[in-house]
DNA sequence: GCCAACGTTGGC
DNA sequence: GCCAACGTTGGC
């Protein structure tokens, strides 16, 4: 099992809007990157990741799951952007915010911090406990 | 609202 | 295959 973490706008595509879907979850869609693309194929059902809030917010908010893989995003006009479905999980307890993960040293390779412009990315073990921990949940 | 960083496109 | 131009994203 992999972690990855989804950056959205929340005025697009938030955590409420998330939970909204329930189990049935929701299309991951509209990413045009090929490496977020990629990083999406290599998801596998069952796999965890951080619900990241993007702009105003700047935190992770939530954590889902994968629960369909790597398809053809059906807003796409070009059949080489797929996405994956993902559900709502839980909402962590305390949201974790960027400037937390800036300042700590132990989080300073998170491709958040690297490259803050990916919008679907990996997470390692590591990272994914001490955010589990930050945010009030058991990994 | 600005700007830096990055990815993509297209001309050569 | 290179690189300049352009568009987009996201943090500030």
């Amino acid at each position: 099992m992999r972690y990855w973490l989804f950056k959205s706008e929340p005025s697009v595509w938030g955590w409420t809007d998330q939970v909204a879907r329930g189990d049935a979850g929701e299309e991951w869609d509209g990413v045009r990157n090929y490496q977020a693309r990629n990083f999406m194929r290599d998801m596998t059902v069952g796999d965890q990741g951080f619900f990241y809030h993007s702009q105003d917010e700047k935190a992770i908010v939530g954590i889902v799951e994968v629960i369909k893989p790597a398809h053809p995003d059906s807003t796409a006009d070009d059949p080489r952007w797929e996405c994956v479905d993902i559900k709502a999980v839980r909402p962590v307890k305390t949201p974790v915010t960027l400037e937390q993960i800036k300042n700590d040293p132990r989080l300073s390779e998170m491709v958040l911090v690297k490259n803050s412009r990916l919008s679907v990315q990996p997470v390692s073990d590591e990272e994914w406990n001490i955010l589990c921990d930050l945010a009030g949940v058991t990994p």
